[in-house]
DNA sequence: CCAACATCTGAACATACGCTCATGTATTGG
DNA sequence: CCAATACATGAGCGTATGTTCAGATGTTGG
């Protein structure tokens, strides 16, 4: 299962150790993602992963809306939008403003629509 | 539940009827994403937002592997590596060169190393 | 205060996902 | 040919996730 150990007695000699082929042709030399660093990258991406966040920050990269309004855009229920807002939030990529009964949503920072700019121009191929 | 229709006959009138605040503030005007648009956009996040894959990914954007050694290097079976480059493969993430027993993979594009480093940096704050 | 509104929250259910296990295919050396 | 190696694949299981539903919190106008 492994195939790390030594070959046992015969044939085909275990060619497969840690032994890559060309050695170096990219660029610089960046350490791999630790068990930690790669749970927490994960978690970011995760939060992109979904339709209906992705929509929201759709909207939200075009105007500031409050809750009532996005799920009037989607078609959803409020208690939805607000489940994935909660979710956004949390991952710090919209921020809110409370004006009275109602709270309007922006995007949290620039590099959120960037990024989000980024991979839509790049899947519009 | 939808609070979409008209106030009843008295008290708090509908105040949230797609007015949102300032009207306009940010960027460039932007078409909301489509519902089709954002499960594909979803599902290319998806692919990101698990560690395994990720670190695969790390991995890969310092050199090029063979499964045997990515599953070694991450002290799991070559079965579930193998299963996680299929998506990274299907995805268009990374591609993969046969030599004899041994298939190599490595980052598909320079697209995905750039993608790779920059949410990096993003979350080393 | 009270009713309507705007939003948030927790439980529950259906689905999606990642790993393990067993098996299948392909390549190599003897 | 045959056995070991390298990788791929399908089924199955435990867990995570998104939505609905019911209800709670907070705000506003009469």
């Amino acid at each position: 299962m492994t195939a790390r150990a030594k070959s046992a007695k015969k044939a085909a000699p275990d060619l497969c150790t840690e032994h890559h082929a060309p050695a170096s042709h990219p660029a610089a030399k960046i350490p791999p993602l630790s068990l930690v660093e790669s749970q927490r990258m994960g978690e970011f991406f995760a939060v992109l992963a979904d339709p209906t966040r992705l929509r929201l920050v759709s909207l939200l990269a075009a105007d500031e809306f409050c809750v009532c309004d996005l799920a009037s855009s989607l078609s959803m229920t409020e208690s939805a939008i607000s489940h994935q807002l909660r979710a956004l939030r949390a991952a710090r990529l919209v921020s809110y403003r409370k004006e009275g009964r109602q709270v309007f949503y922006r995007l949290h920072d620039h590099h959120v629509l960037e990024l989000y700019q980024t991979v839509r121009e790049h899947l519009e191929e």
